[in-house]
DNA sequence: TGATTTATATATCAATATGATATATCATTA
DNA sequence: TAATGATATATCATATTGATATATAAATCA
């Protein structure tokens, strides 16, 4: 069993926090309401649920146990995962690793016609376009869950900052377009 | 050897594209210049040229034929490597893949202080001051250039996109900050 | 009713990627 | 001249992805 010293760790305790899960539905959890700004996989998600049991952080029922007859495993965190969870909350989050294509195409932007390029950008605005929307959605769904009383305050925060980002680089992908169609002009 | 299908190698082969490299050199222009939107290791760096050579998208040198005595391997570009470059130039850009600790950290606030939140948003707002006023004084440089009759649109595009995603960050970072405080407070 | 498709669920693996480290030479500086 | 730092190649354990295998249950449909 690996030493596991990433990140997953601490991800798959933060959403066990909020309520005991399977594998499955943190994969499915992480594809709906963290894919944004992260991923996990299948491949790390199970090793580290057992990991997590074997250093006492978690606990889980039987296969089947709490099951629908799927042989489901449900997981739970323990007071020590909570210390855990508590200790990293504190930690410096580390500097993002990101790997944007479109900008490294960009960047090696005289290797095609500036027709690919203006292609690929428009294909980008109108992505952007559709992930403001989704953030919108969402800043509105969780509003008026908290006009319910229910307390989502941080969840709407992650999605105000799609909002941010993602109009950026909208704006910004338009401000590349001129730029480019002016530079062939000339 | 691997098959290498992943994005190293267009990376280098865009690199090459403009002049002949070295392992070493290549890891520094992308620490210099790219890793505000990628990033490749030594690990992958060093098979990567290999593979490049063996595939006849690129050649190299001796080892220290036109070297400083260091045993240094200068790689170029082949006319086969310039075509599979301009092909890969082609294809959309993949959805990009983030991890953003400090959104992660944000949509587990209810596991630690606000305090605590307050804090790594206000370290979040500080850095990314600097890189808006990295991206701006970059944007300067290349302004400067451009004035010389060196053309350098495509560099200066990144870096504007810099701009553009840092100051939202920076600004989101300060609204979230305003939010929770009131939270704190209600 | 029975057949097909979709969703739930665990699990593994090859390929890819990171981060750290080992080794050695040359260049600069104290 | 000894120490430090920059140049340079290389490898490896760990981390991560993306795809796939397997199986059951639920929903849809003919």
């Amino acid at each position: 069993m690996k030493e596991n010293t990433g990140k997953s760790k601490y991800v798959i305790l933060g959403m066990l926090a909020r309520m005991p899960l399977t594998g499955y539905t943190i994969k499915k959890w992480l594809e709906n309401e963290y894919s944004h700004f992260w991923q996990e996989s299948y491949g790390q998600i199970y090793p580290t649920l057992k990991i997590l049991v074997a250093q006492g952080l978690a606990v889980c029922s039987d296969k089947g146990e709490h099951g629908n007859g799927r042989g489901q495993i449900v997981y739970s965190i323990t007071d020590a995962g909570r210390k855990e969870l508590s200790e990293w909350m504190r930690e410096k989050p580390e500097i993002e690793k990101l790997r944007y294509e479109i900008l490294l195409k960009i960047s090696f932007g005289e290797n095609t016609e500036s027709e690919v390029l203006i292609g690929h950008l428009d294909d980008f605005i109108r992505r952007n376009e559709d992930l403001i929307k989704e953030m919108k959605d969402c800043m509105e769904n969780f509003s008026q869950l908290m006009g319910e009383g229910i307390d989502c305050t941080y969840s709407r925060l992650t999605a105000l900052c799609g909002e941010y980002v993602y109009s950026a680089m909208k704006d910004w992908a338009e401000e590349a377009k001129k730029i480019i169609i002016e530079k062939g002009e000339s």
